[in-house]
DNA sequence: GATGAATGAGAATTCATTCAT
DNA sequence: GATGAATGAATTCTCATTCAT
C-alpha cells in the first residue's frame, strides 16, 4: 500500500494529476489494477488520502512557526522555517498543488481541504500579526506567503528560475520580512547570479 | 468563432480546463461538434489560441508599468496597474492559470507559454529596480509579484478569502511596496472585515 | 467538372480510393464542397462516373484484340495490344483496380462494373481461343490475361518490380503467347537486367 | 484474442478491410471495445498482426515449392502446390488482399509487407527457373503466378467465376505449366462447363 | 491478499453531405 | 452556377472500474 502511494506520488509529479492514470500508478508500483482498488475506492481517493497526510503535515509545520519578530533574529528564524516549507514542498508539491488548486472531480475533497488550507493560512497569518510588523488583513497576508514560496518553487521544479534552494528561500525570507519591517540598511542580497548550491528539484 | 472562443473560457472557468469536454464547448456555444473542429484542430488547439491571446494581454499590460517609486504616488501608481491586472485576470483566471501551470498534453504550448511567461516576469522585475527600491534578484521579484496576485485572485474566486477586489488589490500592492520600501508610518489598512464593494467573481 | 474529374483521378492515384475525401478532390480542383455536389450525388457518385468511362475504354480496347495466332506475327499482335492496354493502366490504374475490386459501398457500382468486366473478359478470351492455341476455358484464361497484366503494372507503379514498361510488356506478351503456343525454340528473354527505357509511373 | 482474430478475419471478408469497424468486429466476438483495444492498439494493427501472420504462413509455402519440371509429375507437383495455395487463399483471402495492396494507413505495414512480399515472389521465381523452362525474368514470373492464382480466387469468390475450386487450380497450373513448356499434345482440359466439386467460397 | 482479463460509458475526432446566400 | 459555413452520424480510442479466480 505504501508502495502505491510512492509510486501515485511519483506518478503525479511526472504528469501531473490529471493526466496520470490508475495503470501508470500500478506500473510503477508493480502491483495489479485489481490491488490498487483493494486499498483505494477510486483514482480521487488516493489523492484525497494523500492530500489530506500532506495537509496534516503542512499544519503541523505551520504550527512551528513562532511570530515573526523585526531585526536579524526575526529574519532568520523566518528564514529556517521557510526552509523547512521548501523541503516539504520539494517532496509533495505536485500533491500540494493538488491541494490548493482543488481540481479534483468529487467536490468532497474541496470541502475538507479547503478546510485544511483555511487553518494552514490562518495559523500562517496568526504569527505575521504577532511579532507587530504589520496590521495587514491577516488571511490575505497568510496566504501570501504561502502563493509566494509555493508558486517560487513550482516555477524552479519547472526551469522557470535559475536558482539553487538557498537562493529561493533567502528571497522568500527577505521579501517577506521586508514588507513587514522594511528593507535592511545593507544587507547583501541572498540571490546572487551564480548558483552555490544544489539545484532545485522534486525528483 | 468568436462564439466558440467564449463558450470554452465559460466552460474551462466552470468545470476548469481538464475537466471540460469538447461538448460543453459546443453546447454552450449553440454550434456543433464539426464546427468546432472547422476552426480548431484539437480540445487542445484551443486552449493553446486562448493562451497565447491572454499571455499577449498580459505582456501588453506588463508594458504599461513604469518604475516603481518609493511615496505616496508610487504607491499609488502601483496599485492602479495591479487593478489593471485584476481585472484581466477576473476574465480569464482559468486561462491564465492553465497558462502557469503549462499542464496540457501537447507540449509546443509548454515552451511558447513559458518564454511569454518569462518575458511578462522580466518585465515586471525591471520595473522593481527601476525604482530603486531594491536589489534581490529580479527575476525571482517579479515572479513573486505574479504569483501574489493570481493566487490571492484565485483563492477569492474560489472563496476561500472573503475579500472584495478592492481589497486584494490594496493588499497586493501594500505588501508589494512594503516589501521595496518599507511599511508606511501609520497607514489604514487597506482590508477590514466587512466588505465594501462588489465580491471577487469570475462569472 | 473536368476539373473535378481530373482531380478525383489524381487524389485516388495518390491516397487510394478509400482514403482519398472529397475534400481532398475539391481542394485540388480549386472548386468548393458545394460545387462538388453540383455535379455528384456523392463520393461514389463520382468514382461510379469514372468507372464507366474507363470501363468504356477497355471495351473499346478489347475490341480491337484480334485472333490470338502462333508464330511471330501472333506474338506480335498480342504485344502491340498488351502495349496499348498497358498505357491505359497507366492513367487509370487505380480507377481501373477500384472497378476490379468492387469495394465500393454502394452496391449498384458492383453490379454494374461486374457486368461491363465479365464482358472484357469474354471478348478477351475469345479471341484466345480463336487462335486456336488452347482450349482453356476462355473466361478463366481471359482473367488471367487481365491479371497478370494488372497486378504486373500495379507492382511496377508500386516500386516492388523494377522493370521499364517495355520490359513489362515483354513479359506479359511472352508468358501469354507461351501458355497457348509453347515456349520460343531460343528467344532471348525480354526482361534483361539493366532497364532501357522510361520506368512505370502513374503520375 | 484469438476470438479477436477470428471475428477480423470474418469481418474483413464480409465487408473488406476499408469498409470493416473496430464496432463490427467486437460484436461478432461477444467482447467489448475495450478488450479490442487491450490487445491491439488500432484497428490498423490488427491488420498489420493478420497480415504478418499470413504473409508467414504465404512464405512457409512458397518454401514448399520444388523446381518445376516438365512432363506430368512435374505438372502434378505444381498443381498440387496451387491447391495447397488456393487452401490458404480461400481461408485469408482478404488479409492477402490487404497484404498485396498494402492500402493501409499506417506506412510501416508498406515496408515490412513489401519485404516479405519480395521474398515470397523471389522464391517462387526461383523455382521456375530451377527447372530449366525458361529464362524469363524470375521476380516477374513470380508474380504473374501469384497475381493469377489471387486474381482467380478473388473473382470466383466474387462470383464473377463459375467455377470449382479445382477447376481453378487445374487451369492455374496448365497454365504456368504450358508457359514454361509449352501445351500438352493432347489433355482434356480440366475445366469443362459444369461444376463438379464443391464451388469456391471463402465463409 | 492479489490478480489481470474484461468492461462500457464517455470523450475526441472525421468526413460526407446540406443549404442559405 | 458557385460558395463555404455548418452539420451530425458514425467511428476511433481511453481509462476508471469490476469481478471471477
Amino acid at each position: 500500500m505504501q508502495r502505491l502511494f510512492d509510486s501515485a506520488v511519483e506518478v503525479f509529479a511526472l504528469h501531473g494529476y490529471h493526466n496520470a492514470t490508475v495503470d501508470d500508478i500500478v506500473a510503477r508500483s508493480g502491483l495489479s489494477r485489481g490491488t490498487f482498488y483493494l486499498y483505494f475506492d477510486s483514482k480521487d481517493d488516493i489523492v484525497r488520502a494523500l492530500v489530506l497526510e500532506v495537509a496534516d503535515d503542512m499544519n503541523e509545520l505551520a504550527a512551528t512557526l513562532g511570530p515573526i519578530t523585526p531585526g536579524t533574529e526575526g529574519y532568520q528564524a523566518l528564514r529556517d522555517w521557510l526552509a523547512r516549507f521548501a523541503a516539504l514542498y520539494r517532496r509533495h508539491g505536485t500533491i500540494i498543488r493538488v491541494w490548493t488548486e482543488g481540481e479534483v472531480k468529487g467536490s468532497e475533497l474541496g470541502d475538507l481541504s479547503r478546510d485544511m488550507l483555511g487553518g494552514f493560512v490562518s495559523t500562517l497569518s496568526a504569527r505575521m500579526t504577532d511579532g507587530g510588523g504589520t496590521d495587514i488583513d491577516s488571511d490575505i497576508a497568510g496566504l501570501v506567503i504561502l502563493s509566494m514560496i509555493e508558486r517560487l518553487h513550482f516555477y524552479a521544479v519547472a526551469g522557470l528560475v535559475d536558482a539553487t534552494e538557498e537562493e529561493l528561500v533567502d528571497t522568500c525570507a527577505a521579501i517577506a520580512h521586508a514588507a513587514l519591517f522594511g528593507p535592511p540598511a545593507r544587507r547583501r542580497p541572498a540571490t546572487a547570479r551564480r548558483r552555490r548550491g544544489r539545484p532545485v528539484s522534486n525528483m
